[in-house]
DNA sequence: TTGTACGCGTTATCAC
DNA sequence: GTGATAACGCGTACAA
């Protein structure tokens, strides 16, 4: 570190050796007798050496760091596979940044123009719900730039994608709701930008027509920001509970934020929950079971999410050759039922 | 970057100049002609130049990036706190590197050892629960690497120190069960080596002291992982509970995740909240209102602890001679009375 | 077996 | 006003 970097200079110094002699000795090149590895190592050691990594990534143009885009750490789902993402980078000896794009666009452009001057090998990327136009993703991505997707996936660009089954995660959710009596359920959607969203409503959508019954578009309400602000969520609610002429008897809220704001909605307005209104929501949160009623919910497995994620990314960064096949992995939600999807008021 | 990096050679080659010449034109230098300024900026905006921060951060000897150790990003008050210090440090060009230490002694130092060697130039942490000896930290400190501590702070090292009155907030939270009629308050406290356990645990002592109630140091049970685990929020309450021939009517819980581990403990049982067992808990959790009951909350500022530290930080890195005079700042937790914290069974 | 010289991208210094 | 050179710390091809 600066204030009393140890370099290989002052081990040639001190010993009265070349630097390439203490650099060989240290990587312990079979060309330096082992009498000298062992000074110089034993020396090293003393004065506590430790390598510049920013020499070396200049030498080597690559910083053995990678960065991470989502929405916001606060979010369970994300800290959960940025966590899996950790634990694995840092065993490959891997560096993560992340940033934070809050749903913005701008801020999401502004983020990834950061990270790439900042040298990163790669990135994993969750997009913004703003996120319409990939321009700046594919900018990066023509130029050989590794990218993986994880959970927000954008279909427009070939790279890696990690992803859940969303479809099978609404339709498992809107069958519950159905196989307890509901037959009006509404869907509180995040950005129709997201292909996650599309899917998670294809999903409900087919478990209705599954079930016979019709699909009516005025029963999902999309929210741009995802939930992040209440709101939006709010308004959503409004027009589907009261601006209606089909009110619903159970909601499917599709992301983590968005099933919290559902809640403390119906709460501001003493609904009572399934009583009233049923609902099943996405969301990883980890106390999901201590909410009263209870909450059923659809659960990502966000750990291994970023585990897969960023040993896709890994791999792609270390491959010699450009790499050409891309994977695509989806994994499968867990559904979880309590108190909160039960029948309706009879 | 590394796959079609442009340099500023490539620059020069082009226009027929010298590196130093290009160089000083992109810094606006006095001593380059407006006409030769102008052909190098146009250029460099075509080719979509960014210098290249590595080969800076070699020169000036400062990567303009910080470290921040924290026990769990999926912490609400630390992603909070995160958020409070990126809000900053991006602002003032400093690049952020977070690493978790699961309350983990072992692993802080691991992690301290990593962020050194990535040549950060000064570090955010707040302590794992586990840790009690410093001299991973006092080490670097020595040498005079900046190092601020937040809301974990330890006394023995004189640095920037920023948190918050935990003495007032233990000390309120108590009070306000003792208007509600309780006599008989249990603490689950973090870990002993935590100054910020003592300090709530010294807030509650005070305030029963302050209205004539007795101190029964079985009241008191500490965990050492801070609530991370369930099993040991369990053994405490079960203790303060079952094996205590002085059986409290209230329980503070003195972290985001004793609390609600706590209330997963009163679900599992059946206790009702507050009739069986009334409580408050610290917490930064943004849907205490949603439980039921609600949760009265001791709340961290955590968003501006972040920022007060990081400033404290960055002003000590940009100092040009050695700081000698630290700054400890205290700010005010905020309680929030809901539900839990209501009067006993009559 | 060890040492010298160079290059990674940039800027400061000195020369013209 | 512009160009050549050295330096930051490291690894390595080449020389000895």
């Amino acid at each position: 570190m600066k204030y009393e970097a140890v370099t290989i200079k002052d081990i040639a110094k001190a010993l009265g050796l070349s630097t390439s002699t203490v650099s060989r000795a240290l990587r312990d090149s079979y060309e330096i007798s082992p009498e000298t590895k062992k000074i110089v190592i034993e020396y090293a050691q003393q004065i506590n050496y430790r390598p510049n990594p920013i020499a070396l990534s200049l030498k080597e143009k690559r910083s053995r760091s990678i960065g991470i885009i989502v929405c916001e750490i606060a979010n369970s789902f994300f800290s959960q596979a940025i966590n899996g993402i950790e634990s694995i980078a840092y065993d490959k000896g891997y560096n993560v940044i992340i940033a934070q794009s809050h749903e913005s666009y701008e801020r999401e452009i502004i983020n990834l123009q950061y990270l790439a001057s900042r040298s990163i090998d790669g990135l994993l990327i969750s997009v913004s719900s703003e996120t319409e136009n990939l321009d700046h993703l594919i900018n990066l991505h023509k130029r050989g730039f590794p990218i993986v997707f994880f959970d927000r996936v954008v279909e427009d660009l070939a790279t890696h994608k990690v992803g859940v089954d969303n479809y099978k995660g609404a339709y498992d959710a809107t069958t519950e709701l159905i196989k307890n009596g509901h037959q009006n359920i509404a869907m509180v959607a995040g950005s129709e930008f997201l292909s996650i969203t599309k899917e998670r409503v294809a999903g409900y959508h087919q478990a209705l027509s599954d079930h016979d019954l019709p699909f009516d578009a005025n029963q999902i309400e999309y929210c741009l920001h995802g939930g992040m602000l209440y709101e939006e969520v709010e308004n959503a609610l409004e027009k589907l509970l009261y601006h209606n002429n089909n009110k619903p008897t159970a909601v499917i809220a599709s992301a983590d934020k968005l099933t919290t704001n559902c809640l403390r909605y119906f709460k501001s307005k003493n609904l009572q929950v399934p009583s009233d209104i049923a609902m099943i929501g996405f969301s990883n949160l980890d106390l999901t079971d201590l909410l009263s009623p209870s909450l059923s919910v659809i659960r990502q497995p966000a750990f291994e999410i970023g585990q897969v994620a960023i040993e896709l990314l890994i791999k792609q960064i270390e491959n010699k050759r450009p790499t050409t096949e891309f994977e695509k992995i989806i994994l499968q939600p867990q559904m979880i039922i309590r108190e909160s999807s039960g029948a309706k008021k009879s």
